[in-house]
DNA sequence: GATAATAGGGGAATCTCATTCCCAGCCTAA
DNA sequence: TTAGGCTGGGAATGAGATTCCCCTATTATC
């Protein structure tokens, strides 16, 4: 048996220490996953991303102490939301565009960005643009950082389109970030403009700022 | 003499008012001024987008009240600050672009807005992203009303592009809007690429997107 | 099985700000 | 000179995020 410099059983000890630790490990998860439905809840109920910890305490019969036990701030709430919504409309975007070639895929993926970002519809897919507005005011990093699956499989495309041939000289990579860009941020906030630029509209403007004349058919 | 129903003396009436509120507007300007002078020192010496009401007020050596007498609310202080900061921006752009043809001009425009949005040079020329930043999330209306003088000056000079021939079918005034939004919202916030989107890059994107290529020597 | 040590949890207290309110001083008008 | 109202100072309020105190329940040890 294997012991310590104490004579303890530090298998025994170990396993146990696992065990518990594990056990533990489950219990947060589960109290984390009663916050994030409880804030997805109210954000449902109140059709708007503003909320309190308040409200998502009460939400989850859990207390404050609870909450910033798991969470080290609202804004890590936030995020972790943005982070799992992303990952979700990552999920259904590539379902979607799974298909075809590679400049009709970035298309639709191109318009389904677009959607997604649109302000005005919190209650039917869980918001967005809004999250994402919020939080880069102060952590612009984490934003960033949370946009990365969106922005690898756009990216993966744009490389596919310079694969087919059908690309500017440049870096494909450089060009996808560009686009990415492009349609998340103007859905929706057209300066001046009288109509609000739409997602067509955004798609002609990278089509054209990517692919040569003389390569369209 | 015109005297009104109680037999006095309106026209001297009048004056007397005009006078006097005259000055009251004089005054009140004045110390609007010296609230926004304020507010600048602040977040010059602080370095930093983030002051609270009460910093403003010590440093314009008035008082809430009468911050609350000016402004309905800090958003409003805020956004005069972007206001302001827009029409320097915006003339000065002008003066740096009045000359040349249209495509070079609208080149150094959008290589301008780039470097105006770019984050993290506070002290240099004051902040501009960052207001924006923070305002689009309550009062989006506003922030893009505030932008409309740049907005209409992009929009100008794209249409003397399309004068020139050089563009795309397509309304001039919507390119414009598309090719704002990239300029100011790319700069800096470069996801998933390892170095930032250069003010370059964006220009090309937004060329080779508006301008055909046959037309382009 | 009893008891001491400790972690976990409830929710009140605290802290930061924006915004509002109250009252005193001052200026104007009669 | 004095009543009435406007101004301004800054204390009070209110909303919310975050922290703290204390009780309870569970575990560890005998």
């Amino acid at each position: 048996m294997k012991v310590d410099e104490l004579g303890r059983d530090t298998m025994w000890r170990d396993r146990a220490i696992e065990r518990s630790t594990r056990a533990a490990r489950d219990r947060a998860a589960k109290r984390v996953q009663q916050f994030l439905d409880a804030a997805r809840e109210v954000i449902a109920a109140k059709a708007s991303t503003e909320f309190t910890i308040q409200e998502v305490v009460d939400q989850s019969k859990q207390s404050v102490r609870s909450f910033y036990q798991y969470f080290d701030s609202k804004h890590e709430l936030l995020l972790v939301l943005f982070e799992e919504e992303m990952g979700i409309a990552v999920a259904r975007i590539r379902a979607a565009t799974s298909e075809g070639n590679p400049l009709d895929r970035l298309e639709q993926v191109v318009l389904m960005v677009y959607e997604l970002c649109a302000p005005g519809r919190v209650s039917e897919q869980p918001l967005f643009a809004e999250f994402a507005q919020r939080l880069l005011v102060d952590h612009p990093e984490e934003v960033v950082a949370a946009y990365s699956p969106l922005y690898e499989y756009v990216a993966e495309i744009v490389e596919q389109v310079g694969e087919a041939g059908l690309l500017r000289e440049g870096r494909p990579r450089r060009l996808a970030a560009v686009v990415l860009q492009a349609a998340t941020v103007t859905a929706g906030r057209s300066t001046g403009v009288d109509r609000p630029i739409t997602g067509e509209e955004v798609w002609r403007f990278c089509l054209n700022a990517i692919v040569p004349d003389h390569k369209l058919s």
